[in-house]
DNA sequence: ACCTCATATCAAAATTATTTGATATGCCAC
DNA sequence: GTGGCATATCAAATAATTTTGATATGAGGT
């Protein structure tokens, strides 16, 4: 059971490795194979592996295969679910009552 | 000597952990002090302090000192930075050059 | 069917991040 | 200055992530 945090969490996941935003700043120059990756980045085949499998399941990147290649590019859709998302993990929520904090305490 | 690539995952690692994820959540609702956050997570006070340092260098979240409390809140800056480099990470880039895919060299 | 190539998966090792408990620092009140 | 409280830092233990090499899968060509 995953929570709903964790499920953010993955989200962001995609930026903040070093390798995977060495993969972004590549795709953002357009749909790129992996064999094309492959000779751009300092990693071994399964390493690419590894880090596109969790560039897709943050929903940043979306993949298609072409016989026997496999094509990857920025998703859209993905992108803007995470910048919306960043919005609202960060924007103050008039809703969440404000606690009092401990300073109240504090004598006179 | 970090890379460029280091200083911007940096940002993103205050979004890729549940307990941080809670603890933006709460600080959403305005600024806290450290012993509110503490009595509603899940946290030692050094586990709470290793998170907020992590927070506050990834930039999204500024505290301020007042008698023996440390109170926290979202920065405004540093979230809308945030946001900024999100969108520029994953923003087509028509300067880099397109560059002849594995595909190409496909038969017929 | 068989061979080859591209990618994925697995398992072990290496690295990095997180948790925990103990101690240190800094601020206030006395 | 001394004592107590809030937070930070440290070091050790634990857990999670990443790397690496070996093997598996799946597509195309012959």
């Amino acid at each position: 059971m995953a929570t709903i945090y964790e499920e953010q969490a993955k989200v962001f996941k995609a930026f903040c490795d070093e390798k995977r935003l060495r993969i972004l700043k590549l795709l953002r120059g357009g749909e790129k194979c992996a064999c094309v990756l492959l000779e751009q980045l300092d990693l071994g085949q399964s390493g690419l592996s590894y880090h596109m499998k969790i560039l897709i399941e943050s929903g940043i990147v979306e993949s298609r295969q072409e016989g026997k290649w496999t094509h990857y590019k920025i998703s859209e859709k993905g992108s803007a679910y995470a910048g919306t998302l960043l919005k609202e993990l960060t924007t103050p929520n008039a809703a969440t009552e404000e606690k009092i904090c401990c300073a109240s305490k504090k004598p006179s």
